[in-house]
DNA sequence: ATGGTTGCAGGGCAA
């Protein structure tokens, strides 16, 4: 089972490309954030046509995220107890969705930015990661074979970053104090399977638009496929796609998947 | 390296 993440930064642009990556990649579920569409313009038709089922959860300008399941997956697909944002959690802003395929709880997150250390936006994203957290601890309880993944706008550590001086404990995305979340995330026993099965790699998930970053290879790695410890001896493989950031009028991230075998 | 670009919307904000 081959589950992905990606950051599509607007489906109404990027339609197209995630429609060519679905035909190429062909993964079985695919966590989409930054939709930036209205419930009511999501694309549901066209990728029902290429061949995938959708739940969504959008909002008009930002944020919104979306979970396609293949028709001809494991399971014909099915998408169940779909869950729209943290319970418990008042937040107008679309984040949040969760759904179970095939008996893997898939939990979509589009992790605040936090724009900058110490701004009320910093403050939000690590309120927002306190309530992930506590909503977390009860649903792997629940639903012991959980994949967390989406855009966790976090860099795990040095090996995420292309240059550590300038991507040091003091920066958004890489402080401190936003590490210690995603170590507390990682306490609740989910396992980044990327890092798990490639220790030495030096794959970035994102690139600035601006000064040629991606030529460059200016990146961050901040797209992140956990899974909990029942799935993680189950997985096989994972990886990063950077294909479909060399199109025409790419998003800034590319996909990041898991491939998870037989797992009882 | 901290300017720059992109998306949305139609000016500035968010990333």
């Amino acid at each position: 089972m081959k589950i992905a993440s990606w950051n599509v930064n607007s489906l109404n642009v990027r339609l197209p490309h995630l429609e060519q990556w679905l035909a190429a990649a062909r993964p079985d579920v695919v966590a989409l954030q930054e939709t930036k569409l209205e419930d009511a313009k999501f694309p549901d038709a066209a990728l029902a046509a290429a061949g995938y089922r959708s739940v969504f959860s959008g909002q008009k300008t930002y944020n919104g995220v979306a979970i396609l399941s293949r028709m001809d997956g494991p399971g014909g697909g099915a998408i169940e107890d779909v869950q729209v944002g943290i319970p418990d959690f008042e937040d107008e802003q679309k984040r949040v969705l969760a759904a179970t395929v095939n008996g893997v709880r898939v939990v979509d997150v589009y992790v605040v930015n936090g724009q900058s250390v110490g701004s009320d936006k910093y403050a939000y994203k690590l309120r927002w990661l306190d309530a992930l957290h506590a909503w977390l601890s009860g649903e792997i309880a629940r639903h012991p074979k959980l994949v967390l993944l989406g855009d966790f706008n976090i860099a795990p550590d040095e090996r995420d970053v292309h240059d550590p001086v300038y991507w040091n404990e003091e920066r958004i995305l890489t402080s401190r104090a936003e590490r210690d979340a995603l170590d507390r995330l990682r306490a609740l026993g989910l396992h980044d399977a990327f890092r798990a099965l490639n220790p030495d790699d030096r794959s970035f998930s994102w690139w600035d638009y601006r000064q040629f970053a991606f030529r460059r290879n200016l990146g961050l790695r901040i797209d992140l496929t956990l899974v909990s410890d029942a799935l993680k001896s189950g997985c096989v493989a994972a990886g990063i796609d950077k294909e479909p950031r060399k199109w025409e009028r790419p998003s800034d991230h590319a996909p990041a998947w898991v491939e998870i075998g037989d797992h009882e």
